[in-house]
DNA sequence: AACCTATCGTTTCAGTTGAAACTATAAGAC
DNA sequence: GTCTTATAGTTTCAACTGAAACGATAGGTT
């Protein structure tokens, strides 16, 4: 299987996607060793998920004062009641100096509630505060408003779909994330 | 129809999704004013989005000294020879100044050209040194590799109906993007 | 010509980011 | 007890980012 322009390299984990020649679009790129972008699945996420994110923060930070990594620590935490930062960057892909300084804006507006642990001092959990709460009753409404007008266009089938897709997506994605557990029994 | 837990809020672009109760995860959410991140597609698509643009950029950055700045810029051009940094600014979404930035980064590593349009003296055309076009010989095959284990839990068919289904969630991204023209003749 | 407005791209500057260093706590080894 | 190593969260610092100001060019109006 020809797979790039005579390019040889040496790290490929998989040997040939067993169907040969689907995946049209990537694939067909590859056999000449030129990108298609349009359907090069990493750039089309970036890109959609960017634009979103972009439309809704001004949602989020013009009209209730708050950034991208407040508004997910919040949503979480309404969510799960009650999470430490260490599991929120788990959670939200986000790196621990964003997590606690966002934590540490939403303390100091009295959105969230900090508590040391009993048995180990060094964790703190985090919970909604009241007014964090209320502003979340207020937020919400608006964020899956908004939500609901892009994906008017599709149906409830599509839509399930994507969501499906993109958890498929994800497993594929944390299968590489740990390569070491090739053999081990599977969390899943 | 009870959109969430009484609260009401004033600009509400859609009065209803016509079919009632489907998208249902994000609907239920809204129900009773609360959110289920899983079911939120903004959250899911920028956090699959940025799993991926962290992986990815592992092969820019480490192997090839790219940032995913200048990396786009790169693949863009592969693809469409020439364009200018305004256009490239559109077709990546990311502002003028970062392109501007990467542009001249690129510039000095001579893996774009750059030159002036005869007419009109403030365009600069962009396009692939022949360095930059070896590069890109050694990264794009990297890259689709690297895709291609990511989706290789997808079949073709699924593959397929995502960047379809993603397609669809960009058109209605571009809908609300300029809602200026509501009443107007509608440049669609 | 002079003037006004718009556009392309660069630069400035203040705010944000993340890698690495750090503090404080924990837990095991001796 | 004292080491040593590990972990949760914070802080530092250098790099990056984007909004706004800027310089250069274009095109229209008078």
């Amino acid at each position: 299987m020809k797979l790039n322009s005579g390019q040889r390299y040496t790290l490929s984990r998989h040997d040939a996607n067993e169907g040969g020649g689907y995946l049209s679009s990537a694939m067909d790129s590859n056999d000449i060793g030129e990108l298609r972008l349009e359907g090069f699945l990493p750039y089309r996420l970036s890109n959609i998920a960017e634009r979103i994110s972009q439309a809704l923060s001004l949602i989020y930070a013009e009209q209730f004062d708050l950034t991208i990594a407040q508004w997910r620590i919040l949503a979480w935490l309404q969510q799960e009641r009650t999470l430490s930062a260490k599991r929120i960057c788990e959670l939200t892909a986000m790196d621990k100096a964003r997590v606690s300084r966002a934590v540490n804006q939403l303390v100091e507006r009295n959105l969230i509630q900090r508590q040391r642990d009993d048995e180990d001092q060094r964790t703190l959990w985090l919970s909604l505060a009241p007014s964090g709460r209320d502003l979340l009753k207020e937020v919400v409404p608006r964020a899956l408003d908004w939500e609901a007008d892009i994906v008017a266009t599709l149906s409830a089938t599509e839509y399930r779909d994507l969501l499906r897709l993109l958890s498929k997506v994800e497993k594929g994605l944390a299968r590489l994330d740990s390569p070491t557990v090739s053999t081990a029994p599977g969390t899943d």
